[in-house]
DNA sequence: CTGAAAGCGCTTACAG
DNA sequence: CTGAAAGCGCTTACAG
C-alpha cells in the first residue's frame, strides 16, 4: 500500500526543507538526517547567555550553579521546550538511566504485578525499564543478559536464583547491581526481596493436617524452582507427621492453567479416591479443580479440601471460595525496585527482605 | 552558536593527533569513569586491519563491504566480544532501536497479551520496547509521550484513538510512525489494528434477541471508549428491535473486577427483576455475576442469560461455562508490531487491519 | 568497494 | 561559581 510508504518518504523531505525554523543558525547543509530538529543544550545556553556546561549543570540541578543563572537556564529551556538527548547523555556520562527486569514469563499473570510495581517506582524517576521475558528458559535468560548488557543498565531485577553459569558470570563481570525477586537468599552481598516458598508449603500442610486431613496430595505444574520449593516444604511437613505418600504428588511440566487443574484433579481422584486434601502450586490449577468438582458433584471441602497458591483475584469469589496462600507480588516488585535504588545511591540497605505470605483460609478447606 | 563551532573544530584537531594509536595506547588517565572497559569499534577495526567505517559497515551488514573484509571484521568482533554501544549508535545515526508501547493499564490483563506479542516480534530483532502505562488517564498519556519523545523511538504503538489535543500534536509534530491498537479507523493514513467494538456489541444483542430474550441489560465498568462503543452497538440493536430500555444500562466508572460484577448484578436484578439477559463489557464482571447467581440460587441461563466480553481464560471453565466474545488480543499486538515494522521499512502495508472477533456461545446464554 | 573527515549532543576533568 | 577543552563511540556525507 502506497499510502503508507509515501508519507514516510515525504516526511523525510519535509525535514530537509525546514531546518532554519527551529535551529537558528545551524549550517543548513547537514541539518537533514542527523539533526532531529529538537532544541539542543547549546541553544538553551545561548538563549540564557551562559556556556553549555553551565546550562548542563543548571538543568541537572548541580548545586554549584548560581541561582540566578540556573533560573535563566531553566527559563530558556522551558521556552525552547528543551529535553536532553538521552543518547548523548548516556554516551558522554557512560551512565544510562535504564534498568532491566528479567522475568520467566510475561504471559503468566504472576509476574505482571511485580513488573507493574517496578514501573510505578522507576518511571516517575525518569528511569526506563527494559523487560526481558525468557520463557522459563535459562539459556534464553543468558541471551537476554548478553543483549542487554551493552545498554549498560544501572541495575538489574532478576527472578529467583536459578540461572546458567554463563549468566552468572556475565552478571558478575559486568558489576551491575542486581536484586533478586520472589525467593530469598541468606548469602551476604546477594540482594533479594521475596518470601520463603518452602515455609509457605509448610504452612499449607500444617493447615490441612489441623483440619484432620491425612491423605494429602500436591498438584503442581510449570515446575520452576519456586514450585519445587513449595512442594518441598509441603512434603517435609507431611513426612514429619508421618503421612507422606509420594504417590500423591502429581507434577506436570506444562504451564499451569485452569484446564490443566481440572484434568489433574480428575486423574488424581481416579487413581486415589481416598485423597482428602490437595495443595495446588497455583490458584489457577485449584480453580480448575473447583469447577471440575462442581461438575462431578464432588463435595468441596466435604470430600476433599482444596488449597491454592498466590490468591489470584477470582479465588475470593468462586463457589466455594478458595483457600490460598496470599503472596505479596506487587510489594515484591516495589521493594525490589526501592532496594535497587538504595544500592545505586549507596544508601544502606538490607540485603534480604522477607515480605512474608499469608494463608487465607476460606471455604474450600 | 559560536561556542559550539569552536570546540568541535578543536576536537577535530585532537582526533588527528592520535589517529593510529587508537586504543592500544589509550591514555590510562581517563579510562576510568568515561570508558567502560568494553571493546570499541576502533579496536575491532584495528584488529581486522581496516578503518572504523569499514568495520562499522561490515558489522551492520552493509552490502558494499567486500566479503573477505567483512569476514575479517566479524571474526575480530567475535574474538573481542564486541557489541556496539547503543548510545553512540543512536547519537550518531539519530535513529534509535526502540519502540514505545502505550497502554491504558498494565494491571489489566487485557493489555498484557498484546504487549507480550509485541515483545515476541520486536525483541528478536534487537528492538527494545519501552512501555508506558497511563492508568487510563489522557493527561498521563501526554506526559508519557513527552517523556519518551526524546528517546526518538522508531515508532509508537498506541491504544485506541482517544487522546488529548496535546498528545495528538506532539505525535504529529514528531512524525514518528504510529500504529493504533484495539480499535479501527477508516481515516486514510491512520494505521490501526483491531476489530469493531461496536459490531461486537451488536453481535451480542442479536444473539440474545435470538434466544427470545427481551429485557436486556448492559453492565459495564471502567468506561473507556471501547466499552462505550460496545454499549453503543448493543443499544442500537436493541433500539432497532424496539426493546431498548435505558434503565437497564448500568455503567460504573471503577475498574471492572469480579467483585464489582457480582455487586452490579445483584443491584440490577433487585431493581429490575424482569431482566432476562445481560451483556457485560468484560468477562470478569460476568464471572462475578455467575458466582453471585450461584450463591443466590439464580438459574443461569434459566432466569437470566449472561454474555461476557474478551473470553478470559476462566470463562470456558466456569459452571455454567460463560458465553463471551472472543477477542484477538495477542494477534492485535503481533499484527500491530508487524505493521509498524512494515511501515518503517517502507514496505506496502494495509492501513487498517480488522482482525474480527468471535461470539462463543457456551452454557450461560 | 574503502576511507579520512566531520559531527551527533551531551558530560567529565581540569582550570581559574 | 563558571568555562574552554576534550572526548564518549559510533555513523553520515563526501571523496576517490
Amino acid at each position: 500500500m502506497h499510502e503508507i510508504a509515501k508519507p514516510l518518504r515525504q516526511r523525510y523531505l519535509k525535514h530537509q526543507s525546514r531546518p532554519m525554523t527551529t535551529l537558528a543558525m545551524k549550517s543548513p547543509t547537514h541539518s537533514s538526517s542527523r539533526t532531529l530538529g529538537m532544541p539542543t543544550l547549546a541553544e538553551v545556553a545561548e538563549r540564557a547567555g551562559v556556556s553549555t556546561i553551565t546550562a548542563s549543570r543548571a538543568l541537572r540541578g548541580v548545586a554549584t550553579v548560581g541561582t540566578d543563572l540556573a533560573d535563566r537556564v531553566r527559563k530558556a529551556a522551558d521556552e525552547l521546550g528543551y529535553v536532553a538527548n538521552p543518547a548523548a547523555r548516556t554516551l558522554a556520562s557512560a551512565r544510562s538511566t535504564s534498568v532491566v527486569v528479567l522475568i520467566p514469563s510475561l504471559s503468566n499473570q504472576l509476574f505482571i504485578e511485580p513488573l507493574d510495581a517496578i514501573h510505578e517506582v522507576m518511571r516517575p524517576r525518569g528511569i526506563e525499564v527494559l523487560i526481558g521475558d525468557y520463557h522459563y528458559c535459562r539459556d534464553e535468560e543468558e541471551r537476554l543478559v548478553r543483549n542487554y548488557l551493552p545498554y549498560r543498565p544501572m541495575g538489574m531485577l532478576l527472578t529467583g536464583f536459578d540461572r546458567t553459569e554463563g549468566t552468572r558470570h556475565l552478571l558478575g563481570a559486568s558489576r551491575i547491581p542486581c536484586v533478586h525477586m520472589m525467593e530469598l537468599s541468606s548469602a551476604p552481598g546477594i540482594a533479594s526481596v521475596g518470601f520463603s516458598q518452602q515455609a509457605a508449603g509448610e504452612a499449607v500442610a500444617q493447615h490441612l493436617l489441623q483440619q484432620g486431613r491425612k491423605r494429602l496430595a500436591y498438584i503442581a505444574a510449570q515446575l520452576d524452582p519456586r514450585v519445587m520449593q513449595r512442594g518441598e516444604g509441603f512434603r517435609r511437613t507431611l513426612q514429619a507427621a508421618g503421612v507422606y505418600d509420594p504417590a500423591l504428588e502429581l507434577l506436570h511440566p506444562l504451564p499451569s492453567s485452569i484446564g490443566l487443574g481440572g484434568q489433574l484433579f480428575r486423574e488424581l481422584l481416579q487413581r486415589h479416591p481416598d485423597v482428602d486434601g490437595i495443595f495446588f502450586c497455583n490458584d489457577d490449577l485449584a480453580q480448575g479443580a473447583l469447577f471440575e468438582a462442581q461438575r462431578g458433584g464432588i463435595a468441596i471441602p466435604g470430600r476433599v479440601a482444596l488449597v491454592g497458591f498466590n490468591d489470584l483475584p477470582a479465588s475470593a469469589h468462586t463457589v466455594p471460595r478458595l483457600s490460598s496462600i496470599h503472596t505479596p507480588r506487587s510489594e515484591v516488585g516495589r521493594e525490589a525496585a526501592n532496594l535497587l535504588l538504595k544500592m545505586l545511591d549507596g544508601r544502606p540497605a538490607a540485603s534480604s527482605v522477607d515480605l512474608g505470605f499469608e494463608l487465607r483460609v476460606r471455604e474450600s478447606s
